[in-house]
RNA sequence: GGGGCGGUAGUUAAGUUGGUUAUAACGCUUGCCUGUCACGCAAGAGGCCGCGGGUUCGAGUCCCGUCCGCCCCGCCA
């Protein structure tokens, strides 16, 4: 490479006309006339044309240029002929006759098209995508992902560090944690059997640096958790990880608000408006039967439990009387669901543990088509619906059980039949702080309770007595936490907590969670003795950097927007990793692999 | 661990009730073409129908198993 890149390809604009310049890029098409040879060169920025008369580069050498070659082209800038302008490019204005050309590198023919306005329809298939990444990457669609990305990283280590936060490294390398995800470990070759684990958060790092007295830290934190990938879950993901000392929730609130404001206008021109809806958490899952809801959707879930005791209904009777509940979704049928889609109904319902779900037309008042019509009396319909938003061509979906598949599945079929039906503007933003989340969630297959957010989150100063003294499941099932999640558009994009900094507290908190003294001393003794030294109030918040990449640049899964991301069965398709090793490493390791059960 | 969808030239797709030599478009190769921009025209090459077994005179097509990818439930403090 004998010459210096003086521009991008997507940057060779106007300003350019009439001087010589240099670019360096892809050939993303060629448009060979016999004489004259056309190529679109394309680099990170954009792409240019690039135009060789025969006069200045032998057709036999222009003519030879291919798909995705690496050139270096010299030219001079000028001002396309009369009605030549692409309006579709930037650059389309002008074009650079070249002067000079000189191939870089040949390219082989590509397992698949760097261009996704081709005349082959459909995507190409995501295996093939996945085990040559790095072509993918080239796609002006990823590259633009990872810009946002980027943007949003850059808005967020200068909104911190104006904010007197200071950017701190934590271990990779640390202690395996009890309770919370499967760990992915790391084996010590000098502590032969012992091992280190990933961390699934810098939680304890984090706080600890707090008692350290750094009093504000910030990292752009990678975490890892060994469990079940989803489109917006992957094993390794990052977080921008936030802890701040001396401070409460509304001191969180406030600085994330600003935040994301900043963040909006950065990468979009986006006015936020602040401060967010804050919601407490049974509100959200009364109205939306779920702790994440997406507010852009105006649809609310009714509770019909009363109701439904009143109905003949024998399955609402039974499920009822064992602390069931009944709720119903309502809406407009804008467009007649057939009865296939009826039919479906129960399938995704039960995909999601209830039994059963009543679907009701209500033509008119009073007027209702449905296979359980027969059990609701003429005073019950009346009395059901003044409950509901819409008395005439309504759909309502009914599900009675508990309250937990009660809540998942009508909020699902909110989400689904909210986008269906309009009654989702995509176009907004929609945040909210979710607030007063429970401290504990019971296990029944365990018989004890586990912590809903992590063991270092502050209960609530009302409930801190019960807390303290009662050991009554029912008590401590009421027990609320100082713990908050961010959500936009229907997505947890962030979630944290004040944290406990009295070491007694800290200590009921293990007893609750069934550690025994010499357990908690195991498992977190050097945190339970950090606490005893002068720990400052403190809490903080962890932010998820790809769901809220996914949002930004408007993708549905995290793997658009990570670089490298894993398979769902947690592969990497390009390197192939994870991989068997040699056996000699295994005996540094004082590792013996079993062979998989059968 | 469970449910659903998918896997056919390099790519995207079609392939009927099982039946001649498995189609098309784009890409690729070669030739022609001096203003295209999804350039055009002509010719050509290109197939482990994911893999293994079974049924059958005969399987891309039916059956069983398996691998891989995607979506969801469980799981993710």
């Amino acid at each position: 490479m004998n010459w210096k890149r003086t521009t991008y390809c997507g940057k060779m604009t106007n300003q350019f006309l009439g001087k010589e310049v240099t670019l360096m890029g892809w050939v993303d098409r060629y448009r060979d006339h016999g004489g004259v040879v056309f190529i679109d060169l394309r680099d990170r920025e954009g792409i240019a044309q690039v135009v060789f008369d025969p006069k200045n580069i032998p057709v036999d050498v222009a003519g030879t240029l291919r798909q995705e070659w690496v050139v270096a082209v010299k030219g001079i800038v000028r001002k396309r002929p009369e009605g030549m302008s692409n309006k579709n490019l930037p650059t389309g204005d002008v074009e650079l006759e070249a002067t000079g050309l000189e191939v870089l590198t040949r390219a082989e023919t590509l397992p698949f098209t760097m261009h996704t306005d081709s005349p082959t329809t459909g995507e190409v298939d995501e295996q093939l995508r996945g085990r040559y990444r790095y072509l993918e990457l080239r796609r002006p669609k990823l590259q633009k992902n990872l810009q946002i990305r980027h943007e949003f990283l850059r808005t967020a280590r200068e909104f911190y560090s104006e904010n007197g936060f200071w950017e701190i490294e934590t271990p990779i390398l640390y202690k395996s944690t009890p309770e919370g995800a499967r760990d992915y470990l790391v084996p010590s070759r000098v502590h032969p059997g012992q091992f280190f684990a990933l961390p699934q958060s810098p939680q304890t790092l984090k706080q600890l640096c707090m008692i350290g007295g750094l009093d504000r830290y910030m990292q752009v934190a990678r975490c890892f958790r060994d469990e079940d990938l989803r489109a917006d879950r992957q094993p390794e993901f990052t977080q921008v990880d936030v802890e701040m000392s001396f401070i409460d929730e509304e001191d969180i609130y406030q600085l994330h608000e600003q935040l994301m404001a900043r963040v909006f206008k950065n990468t979009h021109g986006i006015e936020i408006k602040t401060p967010f809806r804050r919601m407490p958490y049974d509100e959200a899952m009364r109205k939306y039967g779920s702790d994440k809801p997406d507010l852009r959707n105006s649809l609310e879930l009714v509770d019909l439990t009363d109701q439904g005791k009143r109905s003949s209904f024998q399955v609402y009777q039974s499920a009822l009387s064992s602390g069931g509940i009944l709720k119903a979704l309502c809406f407009e049928e804008k467009e007649t669901l057939s009865r296939s889609e009826l039919d479906e109904l129960p399938k995704k319902a039960a995909s999601f543990g209830a039994k059963g779900i009543t679907w009701i037309r209500i033509k008119s008042p009073g007027d209702w088509q449905s296979p359980q019509a027969k059990f609701f009396d003429a005073a019950l319909k009346t009395e059901i619906e003044t409950k509901l938003p819409f008395k005439k061509q309504a759909m309502v979906l009914l599900v009675c059980s508990t309250p937990n598949i009660v809540n998942n599945t009508l909020g699902s079929f909110r989400l689904d039949f909210g986008k269906r039906f309009g009654y989702t503007d995509e176009s907004r933003h929609e945040f909210a702080w979710i607030t007063d989340f429970p401290l504990f969630e019971y296990n029944e297959e365990d018989k004890r309770f586990f912590a809903a957010h992590h063991p270092f989150t502050c209960p609530n100063p009302t409930d801190l007595a019960m807390f303290m003294k009662s050991s009554a499941k029912a008590d401590l099932e009421k027990v609320r936490a100082r713990a908050y999640d961010l959500v936009l558009n229907g997505s947890e994009i962030g979630g944290g907590s004040l944290r406990i900094y009295d070491p007694n507290v800290q200590k009921r908190m293990f007893e609750i969670l069934g550690f025994s003294e010499e357990d908690a001393k195991a498992k977190f003794g050097f945190f339970l003795n950090a606490l005893q030294y002068g720990t400052p109030p403190h809490g903080g918040i962890a932010l998820g950097v790809d769901r809220i990449a996914m949002i930004l640049s408007g993708c549905d899964a995290i793997r658009d927007v990570i670089a490298f991301p894993k398979t769902q069965k947690a592969a990497d398709l390009m390197s192939e990793a994870p991989s068997q090793v040699d056996e000699k490493q295994l005996q540094e390791l004082h590792i013996r692999v079993l062979p998989p059960k059968l």
